[in-house]
DNA sequence: ATATCTAGATAGTACAACTATCCAACCCGC
DNA sequence: GCGGGTTGGATAGTTGTACTATCTAGATAT
């Protein structure tokens, strides 16, 4: 496949094609000529995953190359690669020492899971429940707990659907599930407060 | 207060706050000289929501005057000013012209939800269906119902939560409560991932 | 052989969100 | 009543991101 071909068959302009290759987020086809080069499934595929990280999951193309790396260069732990992953998908909290979370450590305690100052969503967290705060709509304990429970088990769900493959394979579910299916959750809560109003009120 | 006081009290820069005036997120305080004006606890607090908005929300300067426009001005009709505030809210659908959303519209058929294919979560959750299915992890209908089954109890309860009080502060409540409760739902999410697969990984 | 395509390099664009500077007017303490 | 710091208002500059366009020179298709 040339590059024209690659262009319409993704719907990406071939000079943002060859921004992508310059800024390493696709690797480079395989060189036919001094002029040419011939690109595969492979690399359509993972065109779609980076229109796919960037559009839809909003990650900057830097970002986008950091997850595309992780998931790239398989590590043998497993757990570790996963937190560093999802470390790299938005929102990112502003590294000013954060040395303590208390309204994330909080939360966590109320919901008897562990609480891991070092991870990323901690801070994330953190960070949200700070600005919920901030702007007069603090959440309260029983909203914790509703939410703590729900998302429990849609991430138990999760969990149990991983893959058992590969670690390379298991780390790409993961982050794009994690990247991709976000903006579904979200999407599916909006329409159910819809559903629900319209019951409701109407 | 002077500027400096509210840009110290609220950790924004003058330049920044100026900037917030002349984008009109921010009201001009009382003119007490042709080179003076004072501010208001409601000014603190409008930056904070400015804040927390286009900080931890993601939104832009631009989208956030338009939530802030739709706070502002009660409008009659509580249904659809929600529908439009919540519209407001990224992601932002290519307005390419989706006269049908195939895959939404199954989803939502499945849950037994009404599908209005005028609203603008429809749209959202037919990109990010689309984006899951082309990046190769497309969702299957068990999922649809495990996630659909606990954000719909999530937003029952959220709901059932809405302030009974004036329009305005109905919707000021919700857009918030949209914007700002989503990164808690997702950070939430992470953790109970980090917390399952703790226990039954290790 | 001529029109089209290609890789690689470089430069330019468009927008967003600030940030900095300047000015003249003002107020505050002394 | 005067000097230092502050203010509103205007304007210009900066930084960063994500492309987009142009150019060169060789390769390929018809």
């Amino acid at each position: 496949m040339r590059v024209s071909e690659l262009a319409s068959e993704s719907g990406v302009a071939v000079a943002t094609i060859k921004y992508y290759l310059r800024e390493g987020l696709l690797a480079p086809g395989a060189a036919t000529s001094s002029t040419g080069a011939s690109y595969t499934e492979e690399h359509l595929r993972r065109l779609r995953v980076i229109r796919a990280l960037t559009g839809s999951a909003g990650l900057s193309v830097h970002r986008t190359r950091e997850i595309l790396a992780i998931i790239d260069s398989p590590q043998p732990d497993l757990y570790d690669t996963l937190g560093r992953a999802v470390a790299a998908l938005p929102p990112y909290p502003d590294p000013e020492l954060h040395t303590d979370h208390p309204r994330a450590r909080a939360v966590l305690e109320r919901l008897g899971q562990l609480y891991d100052p070092g991870y990323a969503a901690v801070a994330q967290l953190e960070d949200a429940l700070r600005a919920a705060e901030e702007a007069g709509v603090a959440i309260d304990d029983e909203r914790i707990d509703v939410y703590g429970t729900h998302l429990r088990a849609i991430a138990e769900f999760d969990v149990a659907r991983m893959p058992q493959g590969a670690p390379s394979s298991s780390i790409e579910y993961a982050v794009l599930g994690t990247a991709l299916y976000e903006p579904i959750i979200l999407a599916l809560r909006r329409l159910a407060h819809q559903d629900v109003a319209a019951r409701t009120l109407g």
